[in-house]
DNA sequence: ACCCAGGATTGCA
DNA sequence: TGCAATCATGGG
């Protein structure tokens, strides 16, 4: 069932849906290749330099052709999922509830799985502002040129473009001790076809296999299940969001306690926390 | 000079 | 199983 209504013209797709914020959905730290130029935002996404911009209840996205990739752009940004229900599940009185009220604009969007698991594993102890300039300077390097007339950038990478870096290369973008854990994600001739296949497994399942995965732990695995998976449940558990449970003991967080929907509860708190309780 | 950032790994009990 | 030390990097 979709949530939003959905038309096109050449070059151009319009998505009707109240409540939905693209403000808040490409800034609160689910995605790093997403920025705000004005009135506008420009993303890189499936390869292609997407121009995004909102007023009222109106999104219009842009490029060339865009008319033809409809069905990404409602899996991308989530218009399947019923939001309300999601709010109407979070305790009143909660800090959760107060960060819901804020971010309930917030969607979470479901993102390339081979980009969102390179993201953080860079992310892992490291801050949003870098972990950009770490992303960057990865499809600078080896993504794709890109251009639509005015503005330039570069996809990210693919598995095989990055299966040709060596270790050497990737310490010269000065991702610390993270270099071994990309350096192996990015030779494990099998990687594609495991984060592919993983798609069909329960949770449990794929929250195993994934923590195979060297530099992947219980945080970025959580990240990876909710924004590459679109696994709701999911609850990632960095630093601030363990702040906001100690300073909130008596509302008690918790995967099992927030529910099927934890994941998207804790991507409000977490935008919450970081911008607009202040 | 310290502390922090969307933490993970390793070793040791 | 749980816990602490250790791991680069850049910004405040």
């Amino acid at each position: 069932m979709l949530f939003a209504e959905i038309s096109s013209k050449k070059n151009q797709i319009y998505i009707k849906k109240s409540g939905m914020n693209l403000e808040d959905t490409v800034t609160c730290g689910q995605c790093f290749r997403w920025n705000k130029y004005g009135d506008i935002f420009i993303g890189i996404v499936n390869g292609k330099i997407c121009r995004a911009k909102q007023k009222d209840d109106l999104i219009t996205l842009s490029y060339s052709g865009i008319e033809n990739d409809i069905d990404f752009w409602i899996e991308y940004f989530d218009l399947q999922t019923d939001y309300s229900e999601i709010l109407k599940s979070i305790k009143k009185g909660t800090y959760a509830f107060k960060a819901s009220e804020a971010c309930s604009g917030i969607h979470i969007l479901k993102q390339d799985k081979w980009e969102t698991l390179i993201s953080f594993i860079i992310s892992a102890n490291n801050n949003i502002t870098r972990i950009k300039k770490i992303i960057e300077m990865i499809c600078e390097r080896w993504g794709n040129f890109l251009h639509d007339g005015e503005y330039s950038s570069f996809s990210f990478p693919s598995w095989s473009a990055l299966s040709q870096v060596s270790l050497e290369e990737l310490s010269s973008l000065h991702v610390g001790y993270r270099d071994v854990y990309l350096y192996s994600v990015m030779h494990d001739e099998n990687m594609m076809f495991k984060l592919n296949s993983f798609e069909i497994l329960s949770n449990d399942n794929l929250k195993k296999e994934l923590l195979r995965i060297k530099g992947v732990g219980p945080k970025v695995c959580a990240c990876v299940m909710l924004f590459g998976y679109s696994r709701y449940a999911a609850f990632p558990e960095d630093v601030w969001i363990k702040r906001v449970e100690s300073e909130h003991p008596e509302d008690n967080y918790s995967s099992a306690s927030l529910g099927k929907y934890a994941g998207v509860i804790q991507q409000y708190m977490f935008h919450y926390s970081r911008n607009k309780c202040k």
